[in-house]
DNA sequence: TGATTTTTATACTGTCTCGCATAATATAAA
DNA sequence: TTTATATTATGCGAGACAGTATAAAAATCA
């Protein structure tokens, strides 16, 4: 459970040598640390992880913690962008090709559901959601990230709705702006039943019923 | 900020004489205390908050929080009980009287809104969201209870929606279990996004789009 | 080889944390 | 009064916590 403590001194063939750096090496990868710093985040949130969990948790110990991504604020705020990353990439291309606007709901929510739902000890939701159901009331910067986060989801869902009335999909009284902030509220809704442990097959089936009432059940 | 360590001598007159304990009286009533402790735990969490910080709130010492509530989780869950009745009582008349369900929705969301953005020092947000998104994960006993308050609110917007079709309100083919559902993710999308300071009008916004796609525009 | 640089490893410090043990206090009953 | 009971008040103790100081280790450079 902890980074092999000596990597394999391979470095891409084709690549630009990197210019070994001077000194010790270090015996982790930052990438794969904060992964494993997000993964103990998104279970338990940020009172209730504590230093010792996650310097077990990414193999490396407390002071090479603070030198890689200072203190524990610091790493949280970073793990939660790696989070809002990841989850980015998982969902470019849905929002790049268009397809009809059902299936691209549907694709988009069953990448939300997989994020959720994934984790060894249980559902983890969605960590936007969890932030700022807790440090988000009392911390202003990591509030402007959440809102932020907010906002991205929306407009990205407001794209598509205007996509889909362009292409005539949706009723010309439709209102983008609108069904973006129910799409959103689908999203919100799932990740905070995932957690309790609803069902995946509940959750698929409030999406369902949610995709009917966006997009009209004729589709 | 400490509840006046004397009470009042007075009981109801009328009221069936309450016969006096037998040891040194309380300095505090549960009630109270009760109430003071929710306010802490919904601002900052359970992990976030001290015994100390429950016990200056609430006026009490540690071995009087211990002696009438239990440890720290005991009073949490006592705490989300308390505001799970104070909702329900809000909320009563209005799942009593039966009223056009788009006056009642806005009813029910308008006192939503009261409870998630009342607070001194910033929104807070639905309580049982803010444990979904913590503690319900790794406890079990604390899940259930998060989940049955889903399950509640599901189904008092299902049966508003089952009445307001059977008056016609609503088209035949209308899915009451289905549009609570959607209800009730906008229960969580306005609680969530109150925690990070969304104002009241834009919450009103979505409400009001929501009880629009719901209901049907015409209404 | 020796000097320099960067990271790791160990251990410490002062603070906070929860839960409880003990003693003092205030009431009712005998 | 004295005794029994129920609460408050004080504070202890073992442990967890975040962050850092110091020393050892592993690499590059000269």
């Amino acid at each position: 459970m902890v980074q092999k403590s000596r990597r394999p001194s391979s470095v891409k063939p084709g690549a630009a040598a990197v210019p070994r750096r001077r000194g010790r090496p270090r015996a982790y990868e930052p990438e794969v640390a904060l992964a494993r710093a997000l993964d103990l985040f998104r279970k338990d949130g940020f009172a209730a992880t504590s230093l010792d969990d996650l310097s077990a948790a990414t193999g490396m110990n407390r002071p090479s913690l603070y030198g890689a991504f200072g203190d524990k604020r610091e790493l949280y705020m970073k793990s939660y962008q790696r989070y809002r990353d990841d989850a980015r990439a998982a969902m470019i291309d849905i929002f790049r090709n268009a397809q009809p606007i059902r299936e691209r709901l549907a694709r988009i929510y069953a990448i939300a559901l997989d994020i959720y739902l994934s984790g060894e000890s249980g559902p983890r939701g969605c960590f936007t959601v969890m932030t700022a159901a807790s440090e988000a009331v009392s911390d202003p910067e990591i509030r402007a990230m959440v809102l932020e986060g907010f906002v991205e989801l929306d407009k990205a869902f407001a794209a598509c709705f205007r996509h889909a009335k362009e292409k005539g999909e949706l009723p010309v009284a439709a209102d983008p702006e609108l069904l973006a902030h129910m799409a959103s509220a689908t999203i919100h809704t799932i990740a905070i039943r995932a957690r309790a442990r609803v069902p995946r097959k509940e959750l698929e089936a409030i999406v369902k019923g949610a995709i009917d009432l966006m997009c009209g059940v004729k589709g």
